[in-house]
DNA sequence: TCTGACTATGAGAGCGCTCTCAAAACTTTG
DNA sequence: CAAAGTTTTGAGAGCGCTCTCATAGTCAGA
C-alpha cells in the first residue's frame, strides 16, 4: 500500500494541495460540495497525512513525553502508575496526541535524555511524575520553554511556578483518619512514605485528623515504608511489636503488605487491628475482606 | 534558548550544512580537525537536530510503537508489564529511539489507532504484546509493510510469518511441574489462563511433566484464571475443594494469589500445599516465605 | 448588467534536514 | 612536476506539509 500525498489526494479530487490541507484541518471556508468530495477520496485511500511534514512545517507534534524521574523508578512497580498510564494513553488517544515514554533508570540517563528530548522538537509537552522533594529534572526542564505539567504537588519552595494536578492528599488523610478515630480506635499506627510530597500531605493529615480528636501521635507507631506491597509488610512487621489497634497505610499497596503481615503474625483484620488504605485501587476491591480505602479518582 | 540549525552550526564553525550533518551522522572522509571544531561547536551550543526535519528527509523517525491490544488490557495490572516496559524503555534511551505508548481500551479504538499509528510514518515499527490467541490487530497490521515484533509466541497457525520473541515457556513448565513431581507430591493442580499461548504453552509443559513421570492430569485439579493476583485467589479457593497437594501457578501474581488463599484457609505453605510459581517478578523473592519460581529473564 | 464585497481556491515559499553529484583540495606515482 | 587518483567539501534538490498572499468565483444591490 503506497503511501500517498496531499498533492495525490488532490489531483484524485480535483482541488490543490491546499484545498485538501483546509479540509484535514477544518478550516472554514470550504465549500460543502468540495468538502465533501475530498473527505470521500481521504475515506477511501486511508490517506494518513505524514507526521514528520506536519510537524516540520508547524512546529507542533502532537507527542506529550510521559517522564518519570530515575528518583521513582522503584514506584514503577506500584500498580497507581499502571492507571495513571492507561488514562493518559486513554485520554491521548481520544484527542490525537501520542504519548512518548522516558522511564529513567540512573541520574546520568536522566541527564543526557533531557536535552534531547527538550531541544530535539519531537515532543510538544511533558507530564512528569515528580512529587518528589529533590527532583533535578523539573528544575533542569524549567530552564527550557517546554511545557510541562507534574502529577503530584511538588515542593512548595517551586510550587507557585509550576502547574501540577493532585488529589487533596491531606483531606484525604484527614478522612482515612478520623474514621479510625471515631471507630472508637486510640493506638492509631501510620505506614508512611518519604521523600514524596503525597506521602508528607498524607501524613499531615493523619496528624490533623488526630489532634482534632484531642489524640497525641505515637512516633513509636509511624513506620516509614516505600510504596509497595513488600514494603508496607517490613513495616507492618515492625509496627506490630508496638501492639497499634488500627493502622492508616499510605497507600493501598502498603496497606495489602500490611494485611499480610498482620495475618502472618497470626491476628485478624479487622477483629484485630484495623487497616485504612488510600488509592481505591481495584485490588483493594478484590483483597479478602475488601480493604476500606480512600478513593482517588485517577481517571 | 534559541534552537540553533544546521546551517547556523556550519556559519559558526565556519564549514557548510552538509559538513556538519556528515559530522552527526558519523560519516566517514572529514578531517579530524574539521570534526572537531564542529563537534565542539555543537557541544557549546547545545544543538540537537530538529527530530521532525530527519524524520521528513531520512524518511525514519526512530520511535517505536509499544502496542497493548485491548484484549490484553487488564493483563496491564500484572506486575510482569511494568517490568517489560521498563526494559524497553531503557533499551530505546541507549539507542537513540523513543518508545510511543498506545495503549488500547476498545476494539473501536484499536480500529481507529491502528491506521494511524501505520499510515502517518510517525513509527518505525511496532513491539505488540500480544500472545492471545485471536488477535485482530496483529492481522490487521500485517497488511502494512511496517515492521514489528511480538513479545510472546503467536498462535502457531501464524507463527511462521511473524517474528517474536518468548522464552520457552513449555520447558519451563516442565521443569517446574517436575520439581513437584520428584518432591514426592502426586495430587499436582495447575491455575492456569486462558486465551494466550504463554499459558497454553505452560499447560502442554506441566501436562508433560507429569506424563513423563507416570502421573495422570486430574481435570478437577485444573483451575481457569486469569493474570491477576485476585484471579489467583479466586481459582485457589475453588482447587482447594479439590484437596490439592501441590499447585503450579501459571504466573507469580496467580502464586501470590493462590497463597493468601490457602492461608486464608487456615492451611500452611509449603507445609500442607506447596506452590510454584512462574517469571520470577522482585515480588517473588519479597513474598514470605520466598516464593519457588521459574526464572524469566526479561531484561 | 455592472460594481464592490465577500468567499473559495490555488500558487509559492519555506520548515530543517538528508543525499546525490560535482568541484576543490590533497596524494601518489611515473 | 604533471597526470591520475583519492579524499574532503559544498551546492542543490527535495522530503510532504502549512501558511500567506494573490487570484478567481460568487452574489447582492443599484
Amino acid at each position: 500500500m503506497k503511501r500517498l500525498t496531499l498533492e495525490e489526494i488532490g489531483q484524485i479530487a480535483g482541488v490543490s494541495r491546499s484545498t485538501v490541507s483546509r479540509v484535514i484541518n477544518d478550516h472554514p471556508n470550504i465549500r460543502p460540495a468540495v468538502r465533501q468530495r475530498v473527505e470521500d477520496v481521504i475515506r477511501q485511500t486511508g490517506y494518513q497525512p505524514n507526521s514528520a511534514a506536519r510537524s516540520l512545517a508547524s512546529s507542533q507534534s502532537r507527542v506529550f513525553g510521559l517522564v518519570m524521574p530515575s528518583i521513582l523508578q522503584s514506584a514503577f512497580a506500584d500498580p497507581y502508575y499502571p492507571l495513571v498510564i492507561q488514562a493518559i494513553s486513554h485520554a491521548c488517544n481520544q484527542n490525537d496526541y501520542t504519548p512518548a515514554l522516558f522511564l529513567f533508570q540512573t541520574s546520568e540517563e536522566e541527564e543526557k535524555m533531557s536535552q534531547r528530548i527538550v531541544a530535539s522538537g519531537l515532543i510538544d509537552g511533558l507530564i512528569i511524575t515528580a512529587d518528589t522533594i529533590h527532583s533535578t529534572f523539573v528544575s533542569k526542564i524549567q530552564q527550557y520553554d517546554i511545557p510541562f505539567v507534574q502529577i503530584g504537588r511538588p515542593p512548595t519552595a517551586h510550587a507557585a511556578a509550576i502547574s501540577y494536578v493532585d488529589v487533596d492528599n491531606e483531606a484525604g488523610a484527614y478522612l482515612a483518619a478520623s474514621h479510625l478515630v471515631q471507630l472508637g480506635y486510640r493506638r492509631i499506627g501510620q505506614l508512611a512514605t518519604a521523600h514524596n510530597t503525597a506521602g508528607a500531605d498524607r501524613d499531615a493529615g493523619f496528624r490533623h485528623a488526630l489532634a482534632d480528636r484531642g489524640l497525641a501521635v505515637d512516633e513509636a507507631l509511624v513506620k516509614v515504608s516505600d510504596f509497595s506491597e513488600a514494603g508496607g509488610y517490613q513495616a507492618m512487621l515492625a509496627l506490630l511489636d508496638e501492639g497499634p489497634e488500627a493502622v492508616f497505610a499510605q497507600s493501598d499497596a502498603i496497606a495489602l503488605g500490611a494485611v499480610r503481615a498482620i495475618r502472618d503474625r497470626g491476628l485478624a483484620v479487622p477483629e484485630d487491628i484495623a487497616v485504612v488504605g488510600f488509592d481505591d485501587m481495584p485490588l483493594a476491591a478484590n483483597a479478602e475482606p475488601p480493604l476500606t480505602t480512600v478513593r482517588q479518582p485517577i481517571n
